[in-house]
DNA sequence: TCATAAATAGAAATGATTTCTATTTATACC
DNA sequence: GGTATAAATAGAAATCATTTCTATTTATGA
């Protein structure tokens, strides 16, 4: 059977356990095109599954995040969203507030990304969030 | 009177009334070179006012936050900081997520910056955050 | 088939943020 | 300076996305 298959190497090369559950929610993250919330995932995956808790599909979003699987999409509601993405190495992603598509972008910085998201998807850039993480020096060093 | 003046000032400007806890919350956020919640803020500014919502807090910093007077630091805990920062011009931050120190970085391409940043504070890059949002062109056209 | 650790359901808790209403205050105008 | 008015605020209460907890179920490897 289809992608399930690789869904199921994924799982095991992870180290997770495959469950139907988690096949499934992959399956709905990569059928969409778009960033869900936990919430929106887990109402499409209640038609499949009489019992399902809210709290796996946070649990198993979460999981999938941190290994890399799928991507957190910021949002100013602070609502977390998730996005699954086909594509391999470094690229960042072009997110419509309105619709929730996501494109790939192919260059990192923003001044000529804003042309090349003109080009790209035809639309327009309202903002764009660049925030840089790490530790400074001296917290680096205490650590 | 120093700096209230300029205070006073700036929040005319805005068409905002000018109040002594306005005032007082411009003056924490300036003075403290590191983003703070409005928790934290709201902790500083009781010593001074016996009587002092942390609603208002929220309110001012959100007020200042949607005229661009401080700026809203994402945080992967989704709790909201901000940073009041004097320099003006398009730019981005380094944020140490340790001790929430802010470094005005002058370029804008990411992997120029992990250069930049390790001349600049010395420190290390754990991770960047660069989503561009806007509306893609069938939003656009719609809205 | 079985033992075991991982995964899950469902209820309950959490806690940051927001809403609401009555009261207070800054401001503009006299 | 005195006053009307809209903006700002306090304080309590509500919201609600997310997390925690415990008992039960399930995938897995032997």
């Amino acid at each position: 059977m289809e992608p399930n298959t690789a869904y199921h190497a994924l799982l095991k090369n992870l180290g997770l356990k495959v469950t139907p559950k988690r096949l499934a929610l992959l399956s709905v993250l990569e059928e969409e095109h778009r960033y869900l919330s936990p919430e929106e995932v887990w109402k499409k995956l209640r038609r499949s599954f009489k019992s399902l808790g809210l709290p796996t599909v946070y649990r198993n979003m979460e999981e999938l995040e941190c290994h890399g699987v799928i991507s957190k999409v910021l949002h100013s509601n602070r609502k977390l969203y998730y996005y699954f993405c086909p594509k391999t190495g470094h690229h960042h992603h072009f997110v419509c507030m309105e619709c929730r598509i996501v494109e790939d972008l192919s260059v990192c910085a923003v001044r000529e990304m804003e042309k090349e998201i003109k080009r790209q998807v035809n639309g327009t850039v309202t903002s764009h969030i660049l925030q840089v993480n790490g530790l400074c020096g001296n917290c680096a060093e205490k650590l």
